[in-house]
DNA sequence: CGGGTCTTTGAACCACATCAAGGTCTGTGG
DNA sequence: CCACAGACCTTGATGTGGTTCAAAGACCCG
């Protein structure tokens, strides 16, 4: 079931593996197995990398649940992602060459190490990768927007909402049941990670349960109705701006930019 | 004073300007003038490019402010950046390949165009660029990793404050008064984008002038003590968790993992 | 079993949103 | 040049969603 292979007593895998794993499509036929990539095992709790710590190496996650945190200047964690099988790790290291968020192990877990050294001198070799890297990176950005539009616009319950309707397609993705499953996290950490308190969360999830949206039991998820979660809005929907948006609109494209050969895309919508 | 050259009457930038627009270290000398990247013109109010829209070029910002927003089911705004000279736009689109956010223009703009298709075949040939591209797209995700931070984490005092700093920080870089400027988007727009409403916008900055953080007449911001604006932090400081987090560290690094042959961090803090 | 961590639920408070009204600036056309 | 419209900003009054404080139940692991 899992990828890789043995070798020295640990397992390796290659970059169709590796690809497969980010979700990425691959391009091309690279000979399969002549560079590999080492995995390595944490177990629950553990640190991954902390803040500040110099930075080398990408991870991959193959199997565990991990969360990475922010940690302000009185040592009070921010939650921002829970990392799970197909995520990366690491990325935001590359720009100072030092890790700027601290990633822990919510369960045992194998992750792949991807040396940032050896990747970028890959790349010469395996162009390929270049592209990879790029799409995983962009995906990462925007699903950070799409967090800070959700921490910007919504309310508590909706919130929740997403925070478990995005968790059961990722369960799903992974092959386990969008049904029924199991937080790997503390109500304090989601709390933390929506931008509310651990007893905020609580509520919500009781209330949830007491319409017949979900089942809660201790950290056992039950989602009864997936519909309702995903369409659950903030509250006063802001009274309908539409009509000043669509005459600004015209008015801005009025006078037009006209680039000389390429007409770059001014969407008109 | 601006970067670029003439050619069949449009602005052009080579590799070197635009690696210095973008602040990141170039690595290599690229034979100057051999490939150069096109200049274009938006008008204050013009949409640089809208969600959905087929991705095919990364901008980068050579002079102008715009505003990068999400936008919701109900068409409300949400905004998630202020990108100004040396930032990129579009990244969002590499993904999959349609812009997941909306560009606009704040005042008059000149943008550098890096057509993606053009990018990425440059990067069999100057493969320093693919250094650049990581370097860009992870400050980007460490940005975006610090407003989630802050939309979580702090007061509207505290988001306010931050705002100012950044904005004065960001005019200093570009050799404008950190002391003194002019904010391009309304009280709206840094109400959306800092997670607030423009009335809270408004009632803080007024505050702010009060106590004689900042003067304020309109769109005109006067910094006069950066330091306490800097420091000013959300009201209870929550209490000491440090006790239990310095034990959970002990604990959790206690059993380690050991890897084959070279060892991953292990930070130990 | 017993201590620690996590969770639930209640009651009170308050930071920020909402609603409302008036003031200011800018551009435009008479 | 002035008057007017529209967008933006400020400030006050009021309401409430979510936090804070508190206490007790559930779970876990040695």
């Amino acid at each position: 079931m899992e990828a890789g292979r043995q070798r020295q007593g640990r397992l390796w895998s290659n970059l169709k593996e590796v690809c497969d794993l980010l979700r990425i499509a691959t391009i091309s036929t690279v000979a399969a197995d002549e560079l590999l990539f080492q995995h390595v095992q944490f177990k629950t709790g553990q640190r991954i990398h902390t803040i500040g710590q110099p930075f080398d190496t990408l991870y991959i996650v193959n199997s565990g649940f991990l969360k990475t945190v922010l940690i302000d200047e009185f040592g009070n964690e921010q939650v921002l992602s829970f990392p799970m099988k197909g995520d990366m790790l690491g990325v935001d290291g590359i720009h100072t060459r030092h890790y700027s968020s601290e990633a822990v192990a919510l369960s045992d877990c194998d992750l792949i190490l991807l040396p940032f050294k050896k990747l970028t001198a890959l790349g010469r070799v395996h162009l390929e990768l270049e592209n990879v890297m790029y799409g995983v990176m962009s995906r990462e950005l925007v699903r950070e927007q799409a967090m800070i539009g959700m921490l910007g616009a919504l309310s508590a319950e909706a919130r929740v909402a997403r925070f478990l309707v995005a968790l059961a397609e990722r369960f799903a993705l992974m092959g386990y049941s969008s049904k029924l499953f199991n937080l790997r996290m503390t109500r304090h950490e989601i709390g933390s990670y929506l931008g509310l308190t651990l007893e905020t969360v609580s509520r919500t999830l009781s209330a949830f349960n007491e319409i017949g949206l979900i089942t809660v039991d201790q950290r056992t998820i039950g989602i009864k109705d997936p519909d309702a979660l995903k369409t659950l809005r903030r509250l006063p929907p802001s009274r309908s701006r539409a009509k000043q948006l669509a005459a600004a609109r015209l008015k801005a494209d009025a006078g037009a930019a006209s680039p000389a050969t390429a007409t770059p895309m001014l969407a008109t919508m």
